[in-house]
RNA sequence: GCCGGCGUGGCGGAACUGGCAGACGCGCAGGACUUAAAAUCCUGUGGUGGCGACAUCGUACCGGUUCGAUUCCGGUCGCCGGCACCA
């Protein structure tokens, strides 16, 4: 009888045993074949980790295992995205240094992941935090402003009330703050911007030669947010003036019947002399300006609008005098901040057109009566009240109006993105310094490259201030610098870079972390670009996704990096529930700790449950049977040390199965089934304990193929048994094709698509043996004519009789 | 509103390319072991009818294609996620 199931003892052993070994670590020997396998790296919070984190390095923990068993250079690295609000807000409330909370926190973390026994190459740990990893954050941040890809600009941002800070777009949630809740107003202040709409085709373009599951491209193709259209010059009556509007549907033009101009639009003050009800104007921009974003939004379901009296348009296509509208339904941000309103078949336009009793004029035939109903489905139809455009289709008449446009040089084709610049600066302590100065005359000046990093200095409070600057700010001895272009006198820039900078290269890093002279070497870049594997969560598909592609994109146009994206395969794990089905929290009472499972049942069957809990990309619900369920199935395992005969081939009658189950699994693993993969290793183990016996060759292989979800266990199992050197240092097992098949298969027999009964028949029987078969087992179940035989080889046997 | 995804036993979930629906696990019931309990092992477990072999219904709902549909097509309802006055 083997010892009882000791989970703990065992995986401290092997955890040291692995250390010691240096068994993960990825070699530098670039001959070998590579596999670059990443996860997203954690924020190392406070809370330790959570036991969703386990989910996603479990599954990729098993591809790289797999993937060194078969012969690969793998490389699975971890680290820490440390800078962030968090940690901030958590040492202004304790009076830490954040450095300290950091370093308490990364060592929990680190503590906690080791105990899981994961296989990260831990030589190779990066920490966004670190100057000698920030220094390349600074560097590429100096590369892209050379490249006049960051400027600063006064604009208005979404201020966060709570964490007195600027946020990205990407931040703002509904309206509130995506960490604090707080609602978010919007603030005018000088920032800096990084040009990511400079490479929207591009990073819409990249997604055409990767491997990313649907859902991943579709949010980034929707938030990029491509559209084709024309620009279209609206003359003003009795000026040299032009207003020019934005439009994906041209062809309507002459379905419209006023314009509106955003709150914020530049002509309203060009005119404000001319505009007869000037104040009532300034007056609607104001209660306008007052609202944030959410509010302007939140109010959608009823227009609001002045008419600017003394200014008419015309329309270009048919000289017909329109009137001109301010209305905060368009957006200064998009487009040109000025419409063409064509009521008839648009919504907004048609409930606006509606409330201030604008004329309607159907242009799309096809609708029940437009002035009763907008409408919109309008992607076909015939053109009709259109001039030179009737009686055309819609595609047709785009092309034709364009093309007239063109020629007489009131309007052009257009391509739009909804994509916005990367708000880029933070006011606040924990991030990287923005190497720059300003100097009087000189403006923005660079750091030389040999003064990188610049490091954070000491500050005295954390606390951002009123005003909306950074802690830096008070920092005057650090602030007051020399300008390193003209040795006069020039300012710090105090704003801090925002989270998303350190993880929008890190995995650059984990290729050559040590390097002191780039962010890593060329052989290096070579070798391990593109990763090969990257999974994370849905939550970073339209911020940390992007913005690292639109890095990698940008340096490698530099030619820093080999290869236009950085990722060749993107997947995305589901969430794990609390056992109630809600999302685990403090307040609803049903978080996990990972370290209490770990404690009580071990590492493996964490691992092992949570890629048992169900489809890898859905959201699943913890269950405490459901983790017992998997600790039963490995006390099974672990007694079939006692079962065990000598044999060093596999029986006859597991033959097939063997070589199934080695088909199968290896096929689950790559392609996030894990589940089934663990059911098909249970199903087995069932058929050997029934069975009262496993042989070595069997057992070998089993182990092998469970050794990536339960390493310990197996590893631990493997000693034992006397099978040689370290599970983890053997060759995956392989399989044979036809052995993979029985000589014979049990089918059902159908009468007319029903199961009436089963019959045992050689695989390789023609049609003529397994219908008579198939007859014979129905005997005299079948009646009447037979009208038609069916036998599809190995799956079923239909006779069709009336 | 738009774009994705999903809907299968008491529960989590299986089902290759259209071919015996419910693998595997949980739970539950019965049994063995035990003074007893836990643990472990064995048996059963979609509904209805039947002692039974079996019959019959059944993959959200309605309809279609097919010898045959959880799978394909059309429509309806519901849930989840993302985006949203983006012109």
């Amino acid at each position: 009888m083997a010892a009882p199931y000791n989970h703990r003892a065992l995986e401290e052993k092997w955890q040291k045993i692995w250390d010691e070994e240096k068994a993960f670590a990825a070699t530098d020997d670039y001959s070998k074949p590579k596999y670059y396998a990443l996860v997203e790296f954690p924020y190392p919070s406070g809370q330790g980790l959570h036991v969703g984190h386990p989910r996603p390095y479990t599954a990729l923990d098993i591809v790289a295992r797999k993937r060194r068993m078969q012969g690969y250079n793998v490389l699975y690295p971890m680290g820490w995205d440390a800078f962030g609000l968090p940690t901030e807000n958590y040492a202004i409330q304790n009076k830490i240094h954040p450095k300290v909370v950091t370093k308490n926190n990364v060592e929990r973390f680190k503590g906690q992941l080791h105990a899981l026994g994961y296989s990260f190459d831990w030589d190779r740990e990066v920490n966004t935090t670190d100057p000698e990893y920030y220094h390349w954050t600074q560097w590429i941040f100096l590369k892209l402003f050379s490249e006049g890809l960051a400027y600063k600009t006064e604009m208005p941002i979404n201020w966060c009330t709570s964490c007195k800070v600027g946020l990205a777009n990407e931040e703002v949630v509904n309206g509130v703050c995506e960490r604090c809740g707080a609602p978010v107003v919007r603030k005018v202040k000088s920032q800096w911007m990084l040009k990511i709409t400079e490479y929207a085709e591009k990073l819409l373009e990249g997604l055409e030669d990767v491997d990313y599951i649907e859902r991943v491209k579709v949010s980034q193709r929707n938030w990029i947010g491509k559209s084709q259209g024309a620009e279209v010059d609206f003359p003003i009556a009795g000026k040299d003036e032009k207003l020019t509007v934005y439009t994906t549907r041209p062809d309507t033009l002459f379905g419209a019947t006023y314009m509106v101009v955003s709150p914020e639009h530049p002509m309203l003050d060009k005119y404000k002399d001319e505009i007869k009800n000037w104040d009532e104007i300034v007056a609607y921009r104001e209660q306008a300006a007052r609202k944030s974003d959410f509010e302007r939004s939140e109010l959608a379901k009823e227009k609001t609008g002045v008419e600017i009296d003394g200014l008419k348009a015309i329309d270009p296509v048919n000289d017909k005098e329109i009137p001109v509208w301010v209305s905060d339904y368009v957006l200064m941000s998009y487009g040109t901040g000025a419409i063409m309103a064509v009521p008839a078949h648009d919504t907004r336009d048609w409930e606006f057109a509606k409330k201030f009793n604008l004329p309607i004029i159907e242009v799309v035939a096809g609708g029940e009566n437009v002035q009763e109903e907008a409408y919109t489905d309008v992607a076909t139809g015939k053109l009709v009240n259109s001039g030179f455009l009737d009686g055309l289709e819609v595609a047709e008449a785009k092309q034709k109006i364009i093309e007239f446009l063109e020629e007489k040089k009131i309007g052009k084709g257009k391509t739009n993105f909804k994509l916005r610049d990367w708000v880029f600066s933070r006011q606040r302590y924990w991030g990287e310094p923005i190497p720059i100065v300003n100097c009087e005359k000189c403006g923005y000046v660079a750091l030389p490259e040999s003064e990188l990093p610049l490091q954070l200095p000491e500050v005295d409070s954390y606390m951002p201030t009123d005003t909306g600057e950074s802690p830096l700010a008070a920092m005057t001895d650090w602030v007051n610098t020399t300008c390193p272009c003209c040795g006069g006198p020039a300012k710090r820039e105090t704003d801090t870079m925002p989270q998303w900078a350190g993880s929008s290269w890190y995995f650059l890093r984990y290729t050559d972390p040590k390097n002191p002279d780039a962010l890593a070497s060329k052989e290096a870049l070579d070798y391990w670009l593109p990763v090969d594997w990257y999974n994370g969560g849905m939550e970073h598909t339209t911020l940390h996704l992007l913005y690292s592609r639109f890095w990698h994109r940008f340096l490698y146009d530099h030619k820093v990096v080999p290869t236009p994206e950085p990722y060749q395969k993107r997947t995305s794990h589901g969430m794990i529930l609390g056992e109630n089905g809600e999302k685990m929290s403090k307040s609803r009472g049903n978080v996990v700790n990972p370290d209490d499972i770990v404690m009580d049942y071990g590492a493996d069957t964490l691992r092992t449950y949570e890629m048992f809990i169900g489809a890898f990309d859905l959201s699943a619900s913890w269950s405490e049977n459901g983790v017992k369920g998997c600790r039963r199935f490995l006390e099974r395992v672990w007694k079939l040390q006692d079962i065990l005969v000598d044999g060093d081939s596999y029986r006859p009658e597991f033959e097939t199965k063997m070589h199934q189950l080695i088909k199968k699994v290896s096929s689950d693993y790559e392609n996030l089934k894990y589940n089934t993969a663990i059911a098909a290793m249970m199903t087995i183990l069932n058929d050997f304990s029934k069975d009262g016996n496993i042989n070595r060759a069997e057992f070998e292989t089993f182990l092998m193929l469970l050794n990536p979800v339960a390493p310990h266990i197996t590893e631990e199992i493997w000693d034992a048994c006397g099978y040689e050197g370290r599970i983890y240092q053997n060759t995956w097992p392989e399989y044979d094709e036809s052995k993979t098949v029985e000589n014979t298969i049990e089918i059902a027999v159908q009468i007319n698509g029903k199961t009436r009964a089963t019959v045992t028949i050689p695989t390789d029987a023609d049609k003529d043996a397994a219908i008579a078969a198939g007859k014979e087992a129905l005997g005299d179940k079948l009646t009447g004519n037979i009208v038609k035989e069916i036998y599809v080889p190995g799956r079923i046997i239909n006779i069709v009789a009336k």
